[in-house]
DNA sequence: TTGTACGCGTTATCAA
DNA sequence: TTGATAACGCGTACAA
């Protein structure tokens, strides 16, 4: 049962013996080559058919030294954000007949390593990025592969050449929402960020503090908490948050995860929004249906994943591209969110 | 800036050249195989560093006929519930060099037939399968690969000879489940299934069934209903069971994707569980940080995926493996069951 | 319109 | 211990 002879392949020399013709011959029939004579290549091609013939990726990236390959490098496969993104990639690059590496990193000096080499020694034809953190020999050595490297959401390493990136503009879209909060009447708006120095969430507290100064509302260091990129960890630093002399009235979330944690942790849907309201980032696929909804910045995530791959193929047909794409955040105002209680 | 020079990756030639020996001593050294003197061995391989070097996989393929890569195949890719999967499948991967192409076949059979034309084209090692519902001509066109096939949850095209799997007793899983609602007194269970006339659906029922057999509950086909994988469409079909004159008083859902949105249909976090109980199916991240927490059958979701990789491998190496490994789903009791109003 | 010959970068088999 | 030499399956310039 367990035994899978090393299947032979059907060559191109296979079946122009079997056609009487030149493996050549067989080559160009089956590329559309027009020279060919119309009569002998539908014949070829029969043949092929019937032989069950599938060409080579791999003899053929030896010679054309492409290989139709693309690597995509996560930090977690399991963060949902990265999800739409990925499938956003993978339906433009298979319209175009091109394969998707997936690869994950977890944020680990090593693995990183890893994920470089493998994707060098594959000879992938390029590379997008969705790590959020990187360490600091990675970018450096993705680089030297001379591949082009399209960044989802940028940060550090943007600057160099061959990167290019898609990002939403964090400080507005996150000056907008903490604004909504502000709107509505909250002085006391926390902000819970992301633990990894990500350069998202360096842009989004930036975005945060901007609206805190457009309305006057002097900034309070005690109002900022910081967390890994799970509900669980949201959770314990909300209820450090909430045991402050003067609890906040609001919560300003660096995505949509933490205020997963944020809103359980505010317990039993009475008090949110009505003692606290929360904000949330990403929009992720739950949100509408929390309880209460959560009023979150909506990212096109599958537009982005499909627009990386857009400026990755005009990378690599050597076109000239913008070296940074942005797209635009919009804020979905839900149940989460209310004035303060008077 | 966006011309990437097709860069001459060196090759075993370059450095042996650098070295003053032949390509096949170079190969030779690179590869550890002791024959070579220790000096010319040490003496390549410093060249190799310092030139950069990184061996072919593509062209190692050709002549090793593999290619260490495996092929997985997802319905979506934006279901929560494959991300675990892959994430475990990724992890043993990568531990034996392995690289996982992703491809999302959408359950569309064009798109399917790319997909495995895709695979068979890379010669990938093997593939594994996560698709929920595979059209007809799928698994025949699979196997017709001749490499081995595992399908992660069971589904028909199992029978064939190179198709093993891994799977929960989706039949005993879902029996719990519902026997856990007959125990805390319900008689009117609802079930909420998927419409794909996916296996697993077939299974879960048929487990419903069961639990409702044994516990002398008669069935009633009115409080059955189906719907795609999707909280929106849940929540439509939550209404509709909502309107019946008899309302239920406790669904059992196909997955955790439907259950988020028949608590949101369920409104308000005042009626579940005290008016209707709530139970789902996967244990999804966001299954404990609902209000009120979910119930529902844990799937060792990452473990199932290093399993599948295991057997994979097990299958390259031409072991005698197991046809399917069954692992063992866990009820988890959360706040979304309980007895019904009196 | 077709065939010959060569090369892509490795591994593997012989001899030396 | 090392070096020729031949594959692997394909694309392609050149010749016929």
């Amino acid at each position: 049962m367990a035994s899978f002879s090393r299947t032979a392949h059907v060559s191109i020399k296979d079946i122009a013996r079997a056609a009487g013709v030149s493996h050549s011959t067989v080559s160009r029939a089956l590329q559309g080559v027009p020279v060919v004579k119309r009569e002998t290549a539908e014949r070829i091609q029969q043949i092929a058919l019937e032989a069950g013939y599938t060409a080579s990726a791999v003899a053929r990236s030896l010679v054309t030294r492409k290989t139709r390959t693309i690597g995509v490098v996560v930090t977690t496969i399991t963060d949902p954000f990265h999800h739409e993104i990925i499938s956003g990639v993978d339906e433009v690059a298979s319209e175009w007949g091109y394969s998707v590496i997936l690869a994950d990193s977890r944020a680990d000096p090593e693995r990183e390593i890893r994920v470089v080499r493998s994707f060098h020694e594959r000879r992938v034809d390029g590379i997008i990025v969705m790590s959020s953190r990187v360490g600091a020999l990675y970018m450096p050595m993705l680089t030297e592969m001379k591949v082009p490297i399209v960044i989802v959401n940028n940060q550090r390493g943007a600057e160099e050449d061959f990167v290019h990136s898609v990002t939403i503009d964090n400080v507005e879209a996150a000056r907008i929402a903490t604004r909504h909060l502000v709107e509505l009447g909250h002085t006391r708006i926390a902000y819970l960020g992301n633990l990894l120095g990500v350069y998202s969430d360096t842009e989004r507290f930036a975005g945060y503090r901007h609206a805190l100064m457009d309305a006057n509302i002097p900034f309070q260091a005690r109002l900022v908490a910081h967390c890994q990129n799970r509900p669980e960890d949201a959770m314990v630093a909300m209820r450090n948050l909430l045991t402050l002399p003067q609890v906040p009235t609001a919560v300003f979330c660096y995505n949509d995860l933490l205020a997963l944690g944020v809103l359980k942790a505010s317990g039993g849907g009475v008090r949110v929004p009505h003692q606290i309201s929360i904000v949330g980032f990403d929009d992720l696929f739950f949100a509408s249906f929390l309880d209460p909804s959560l009023t979150t910045v909506q990212q096109p995530k599958k537009e982005m994943g499909r627009l990386a791959m857009d400026l990755l193929f005009r990378l690599l047909r050597g076109e000239e591209v913008e070296k940074t794409i942005h797209v635009k955040g919009t804020l979905i105002v839900r149940d989460s969110t209310a004035p303060p209680p008077t």
